[in-house]
DNA sequence: TTTGAATTTTGCAAAGTTTCAAAATAAGGC
DNA sequence: GCCTTATTTTGAAACTTTGCAAAATTCAAA
């Protein structure tokens, strides 16, 4: 069990992890591709024509985002299919509207 | 007004302004800077002994999170105090929680 | 088992980020 | 006006990210 509610003086390796899942979010090319998901899984080929880029580029993309649990994939025959892999996410673009909505 | 609701097709454009905001929160430092800031507003130098780099770096991620509306800065002398300029940032963390939490 | 299709990995170049140090700016006190 | 303090800007070095192309891998089908 970790402890809890003891507010020590924080250091920027308490926010290492918080940072990598936002700085895979920093990208339009990622955030599209995500989007993309949100419709339903999609194998590389078909999302490689949706950023127009090359598949490669996209393979390399999508393995940053499952690297941080984005999304998961599965091979069936000689492709593979992406698919996002938290529900929650869509909250965090919720969350993101709201704050960009924001003028406080 | 912009057209609503129509579902046109998408391109890495869209999420550029979306980009930009998780870029700026893809950094350890930056996320101390924004945490500290939670407790209320600092000035620079003592932003700096907390994150315990060199203040011109400070004072760059600071210009940083300025450009997309994350903090304010307001002179007084010739210190100059920096402020979160949305309440609704703390959402946006919550989410992250929410979704590092999530295991779906 | 060789071929072909889909994807990933590797190598590389260009562009961007992070950092410190030094120079420049801004504001207040003498 | 000159000096001190606080901050920002600029410049340079090290490193990371992004992208393409070519080579390697994976799998199915002939």
């Amino acid at each position: 069990m970790s402890s809890c509610s003891v507010s020590a003086p924080k250091t920027p390796a308490d926010f290492r992890s918080a940072a990598e899942v936002f700085k895979a979010l920093g990208n339009p090319n990622r955030l599209l591709l995500l989007d993309a998901l949100g419709q339903g899984e999609r194998c590389v080929a078909d999302l490689t024509s949706l950023v127009g880029l090359d598949i490669s580029t996209v393979s390399n993309h999508l393995s940053v985002l499952r690297k941080i649990g984005m999304v998961k994939d599965e091979r069936r025959g000689t492709q593979v299919f992406y698919s996002l892999r938290k529900a929650c996410l869509s909250n965090l673009f919720c969350c993101l509207d709201e704050f960009q909505a924001c003028d406080e």
